[in-house]
DNA sequence: ACTTTGGATATTGTATACAGTTATCCTCGA
DNA sequence: TCGAGGATAACTGTATACAATATCCAAAGT
């Protein structure tokens, strides 16, 4: 699979943050490049579109009314966030990550947040408990109303990178957020099968817990935990379905 | 800055490596952006486009003989990479990092460069240490012939990946090597200037020597330093050489 | 002098058109 | 029935043309 740096940049795509004192917001202008490689990510995340399926430049440039040049260059981008991967003259396909491959990602994404929290602790202040707190209590009340997985998704990003912010090391950041990415949509794939939300829900509470003793060793512990238990689970459980997906072909 | 998933995994944009034992290489087919963007790549990283340089779509079509659809696309590829920054409607320069983002890039690459030499220790043989060697040995005797720092670059991305290839992690191995590309630029460009290229010969041999007593720690804690140092030197670098720059527009 | 405004020019963004490549399917022969 | 060969269709890659946007400069107003 493949990682681009500037995805990790390109998370600055994502509109610069409002600087400054304006009253009136900069109307949001996307070129449609942007607009067309957003929905599509959606699409890929939500599992609309399933691993190993053909994106087709002409439908989806029917689907979205573009024509397709800004199709090309959104294709282009999500290959440079490793969600779709393409062969010259034959197109593009959703990203299947081998099970191997996937570990990897988690591992990789374990030892930059456990290095990224270490950072982050000796900054921490009651603001920044109070802000995981709140989105962890987002999160455990999505679970009541039975919230989708996308929603799921947003929640447990906004809270790891809670935990990150005042580490305040913005490349990190964007760069852990593109790995993020790329795990979920297995992490989101699994929920919407097993349905068990709540696991996360517990583990993301230790871990905050663990922060506010301000025991860096124990919290980054934990969080490596947390991080490659989810990894090894996927892992297994991608190389199982695979097993019955070849399977069920050969029969 | 950015950085993109996939030019992680878009390192394989720069051609799968040959697998199996065919005899006749695959004829190698390039599309134009692919082509458009190893060319600018070189140039940039070479320092022949500095930081902050303009980067016209048309001027660049002209320059290689195709349309601009193809350099849009290669432009696309690099932003991914972090090695331009494009703002829209407005277009591309090649991306100036700040002090601080240099710094950072540095950070990440010390603590992922270390956990793969940490994966890697338990599996090198005598052949990858013979490999190491090898491409130290080229580097010495490039220094002798006052190479060019573009075959610097190339020799210390080669020795860095060979104490890592035992690890046996393509994903984590293709997000080093992005990483190095943003890296390597400034170190080529503080190479270029001060013409000290002995000293990163001596820390590479230091490190392949604590490597050959296959003692995790030390090894880790030299390379660890040995990337840690570079980046703080050339944040401090870039920074006095930035100051000098605006007090030159200043007066 | 300084600011503002209008428009000419340059540059990027998108659509359409065409060329090149790959896949599909049909026919023909064994 | 099966496989080889080739025409056809589908799709991607690139070029050209046009639209939208930004930049620059000069002229008018304060």
């Amino acid at each position: 699979m493949d990682l681009y740096i500037n995805d990790m940049i390109t998370a600055s795509r994502t509109r610069p943050v409002l600087s400054g004192v304006r009253r009136t917001a900069p109307i949001e202008r996307q070129s449609l490049a942007d607009a067309v490689a957003e929905r599509l990510r959606e699409q890929i995340l939500n599992g609309d579109l399933h691993e190993g399926e053909q994106l087709r430049q002409d439908a989806i440039a029917k689907q979205f009314e573009v024509s397709r040049i800004p199709v090309r260059e959104a294709l282009l981008l999500l290959e440079a966030e490793g969600l779709i991967t393409t062969v010259a003259n034959r197109g593009a396909v959703v990203s299947a990550l081998s099970p191997e491959e996937i570990e990897e990602l988690f591992d990789i994404r374990a030892v930059l947040e456990c290095h990224a929290l270490r950072l982050a602790m000796p900054n921490m202040a009651n603001e920044d408990f109070a802000q995981a707190e709140k989105v962890l209590k987002e999160y455990e009340l999505a679970l009541d109303k039975n919230a989708d997985v996308a929603t799921w998704g947003e929640l447990n990003w906004r809270f790891h990178s809670a935990l990150y912010a005042p580490a305040n090391r913005p490349a990190l950041m964007a760069l852990m957020k593109v790995l993020n990415n790329n795990c979920d949509r297995y992490t989101r794939l699994h929920l919407a099968i097993t349905r068990n939300l709540h696991r996360a829900g517990k583990a993301h509470r230790a871990i905050l817990n663990v922060c506010k003793t301000r025991n860096v060793e124990k919290a980054t512990e934990e969080l490596h935990r947390h991080i490659t238990e989810a990894g090894q689970y996927l892992k297994e459980f991608i190389r199982k379905r695979r097993e019955e997906h070849t399977q069920a072909a050969h029969k």
